[in-house]
DNA sequence: CACCTAATTATACACTTGCATAATTACCTT
DNA sequence: AAGGTAATTATGCAAGTGTATAATTAGGTG
């Protein structure tokens, strides 16, 4: 029983950074950049840790693509969100808010993952570049949605109006993640539309949408 | 010039205590949990790591009389502001807002500290306790102020709205600490205090302070 | 089928981490 | 001033980290 070597299989480059990627992830939102090691990445992915050396450039290297991968679908998420939602311009932005305090967006592995990364915004600058423009593009969103509303709102204001507005989404975001057996049923949205509403004199509570519609991956 | 064993005089424990949890805040807020080893803490405190070891069980032990030490020392800096705030409860509250968000408590370092400790509350129930305790007693606080205004809320609308100004608080917070230079002035605030008076009903903005009063510690 | 290339594994290394233990020495007591 | 005690330092260690490099082997190509 002398050391028998590994059984593998050649998988395309695509699917290995996928994994690798996808595996990172995972780790960091279970159990913070601490449990995201070398051999604990590779473990998850199926793969020898020296595979990473060979699809990524070090360490480093593969926590960068996976930020980027997260902000990316984030993004696409939030655009589907926007797609999907009826022609009623208060319809959509109650969507929109309604969706990022539900489940699956609402849950403690993001905030894990979130946290963890926020450290790396501050050292690395080309995270932060990616951090603060998908940032910029979900408030810009936002604001584009605040616009189509009924009645008319110079610039200044539009930007100030998106910026609460975000400002409760994150801020119920963060709460309905760190205490989630606080804000039973669908209270958590409830609260957020009203206060969006509020901020913006609209009446959006009429267009909440239901609990039970959409569903998409932690 | 063989080994010259380093000269040292005896503080007291309290003393003590306080440079290795100042030592271990400090750390945590420049470069995250990662940057806080018990070596650069000691060296952070003045000492060396076996110190660490003396007086407190262990370096898990010393993180969570760091949190603790945090939590009290925040929830008295609130108490504070509400203390040193005039009689009027408009006044009062755009006050309690406006100190959320400004300087030293927008503050880069403060987001790190905060997302470096929000890994720990997930996994170990005691600072999970510390941290709910903390973050109900100041939703209190708000919803203490919220009621002495003038009109009418029953307890059901006082606790919803006190949860949606507080998210819009803790979400304009993160932003200015993640972004510190995309809010100048004291535009941060102003947006807080009228997205607050908004989701209210009252018009905070005639009573927010100003910016050039007080300032606390990082 | 043999061969070649590159994807994959295995091994080794230098470094860091938290912790345990032993050796010192500052300060209090008498 | 002497002595004792506990606060403090010094040293060592096992485990884990990321990375470099060499050894294999899977799978396409002739």
């Amino acid at each position: 029983m002398t050391g028998e070597r590994r059984k593998f299989t050649r998988e395309g480059e695509e699917r290995r950074r996928e994994a690798l990627i996808s595996a990172t992830l995972d780790l960091v939102a279970e159990g913070g950049v601490m449990a995201a090691t070398v051999r604990a990445i590779a473990a998850r992915a199926g793969v020898t840790p020296g595979l990473i050396r060979h699809y990524f450039t070090g360490k480093e290297d593969l926590t960068r693509a996976a930020y980027r991968g997260l902000m990316d679908r984030m993004t696409a998420e939030n655009l589907d969100v926007i797609r999907n939602a009826g022609a009623d311009p208060a319809a959509r932005l109650a969507a929109f808010v309604a969706a990022s305090l539900r489940p699956p967006v609402v849950h403690a592995g993001r905030l894990g993952r979130w946290a963890a990364f926020i450290q790396m915004v501050r050292r690395d600058p080309a995270i932060r570049e990616v951090h603060e423009a998908t940032y910029l593009n979900y408030r810009d969103q936002l604001q584009g949605l605040i616009a189509d509303l009924p009645g008319s709102r110079d610039e200044g204001d539009l930007r100030r109006l998106a910026i609460a507005c975000n400002g409760v989404i994150d801020g119920l975001w963060l709460e309905g993640c760190a205490l989630p057996e606080s804000f039973p049923d669908d209270e958590l949205a409830r609260i957020g539309v009203a206060a969006v509403g509020a901020i913006l004199g609209v009446d959006l509570m009429p267009h909440i949408p239901d609990p039970a519609a959409e569903s998409e991956t932690p």
